[in-house]
RNA sequence: CGCGGGAUAGAGCAGUCUGGAAGCUCGUCGGGCUCAUAACCCGAAGGUCACAGGUUCAAAUCCUGUUCCCGCAA
């Protein structure tokens, strides 16, 4: 059993937290993101970490910056095994990283070194992995650049998307943490250095990633679809209203009308023309309204074949 | 009190501005046609027009309040 400092913001961060208490371990602190203005109300909401710390009775710190005297000085004050620290959205010092006994410890979802950086879930969908994981890490000052110390691998299908692979990774981070203390409690963890030439590096995703540009290959645009379902989603544009969409599939390589043009619109089809293929939108959401199959959305919502709809 | 769209049959929508018989495209059920069909033809069932109050001879429609859903923003 060991003493741990818990540091993590949103949901992907709470399964290893229960995880790790679940394993018997004794968390003395949660460290989360201060509450932000969150939905339509605009009212404070405490992160994923924080509820779920708070349920525990876990105490919980709320630091603005993490490299502050009085932060740093509170994390000493625990005088912890182990830190892990599972998308905590802080970059840490130092002189935090040597607080503890064991040291940091970092989940990160890929399959370090390829992936370092954020949203590394979403963009392995986006660029067409067959297979991605989450990786453990002793953490040095470097972003996402310490020792593996465990790995778990996952593949991935057509059928994946960020909300699924998210779940999974989940999943498999917070036991892969677990087994992680374990080695590291009975002395049989191995670190191993990172390849540092083969790794690659993601950026965050940011919200105009999702605009969906017509122009581009129809096989790219589908694993944009699926890499942003459910957040933030690729969307395009309808009439002057965002026009989201959630599901869509390759139907032909035909290229007979200009890019974002709706090539079929009848039958419960939702066809669209992509540079060098045609896709068909299989789930739809229009601007204030509800989520809804291609078929559906179009009884109350007729598009003319063959015009230039979407851009 | 951040901005905005919405709630009408099982689904998706029109009708609301300008008050006057509850509609459309589908689905469901029954019948017909067909070698056959998710195709086509005929017919039927299915509504507390989100909730509450108000105005009116008369409210889905106008006024007031409430609940819920969604887009933006953060």
């Amino acid at each position: 059993m060991m003493r741990v400092i818990f540091m993590g913001t949103p949901d992907f961060a709470v399964r290893t937290l229960e995880a790790v208490i679940g394993a018997g371990h004794e968390v003395v602190l949660a460290v989360t993101q201060p509450d932000k203005p969150k939905g339509r109300g605009k009212a404070l909401q405490a992160s994923p970490v924080k509820e779920c710390a708070l349920a525990h009775g876990i105490e919980v710190f709320q630091p603005k910056r993490i490299r502050e005297p009085e932060a740093v000085s509170l994390l000493k004050s625990k005088e912890p095994d182990i830190m892990i620290v599972v998308a905590f959205g802080q970059i840490l010092t130092g002189e935090v990283l040597k607080i503890p006994k064991y040291g940091c410890v970092n989940v990160h979802a890929s399959l370090l070194p390829k992936y370092r950086g954020a949203s590394p879930i979403q963009w392995a969908i986006i660029h067409g992995e067959e297979e991605t994981g989450v990786t453990t890490m002793r953490m040095d000052e470097g972003i996402d650049t310490g020792d593996i110390i465990a790995q778990s691998r996952v593949r991935l299908t057509g059928e994946e998307t960020g909300g699924s692979l998210f779940e999974r990774l989940a999943d498999e981070g917070a036991a892969l943490c677990v087994k992680t203390m374990e080695m590291l409690e009975n002395k049989t963890a191995v670190y191993t250095p990172q390849d540092h030439a083969a790794a690659t590096h993601t950026s965050m995703i940011r919200k105009e990633l999702g605009n969906i540009d017509w122009n581009t290959p129809a096989a790219a645009i589908e694993r944009l679809i699926r890499g942003l379902n459910p957040w933030p989603s690729a969307y395009t544009n309808l009439g002057g209203k965002t026009f989201k969409i959630w599901k869509a599939e390759i139907v032909s390589d035909s290229v007979e009308y200009a890019p974002g043009c709706i090539v079929r619109a009848s039958k419960g089809d939702l066809f669209v023309q992509a540079k060098d293929g045609v896709l068909a939108l299989r789930e739809v959401q229009l601007e204030g309204k509800k989520r809804m199959p291609a078929d559906a959305f179009l009884r109350g919502y007729p598009l003319e074949e063959g015009t230039l709809n979407l851009c």
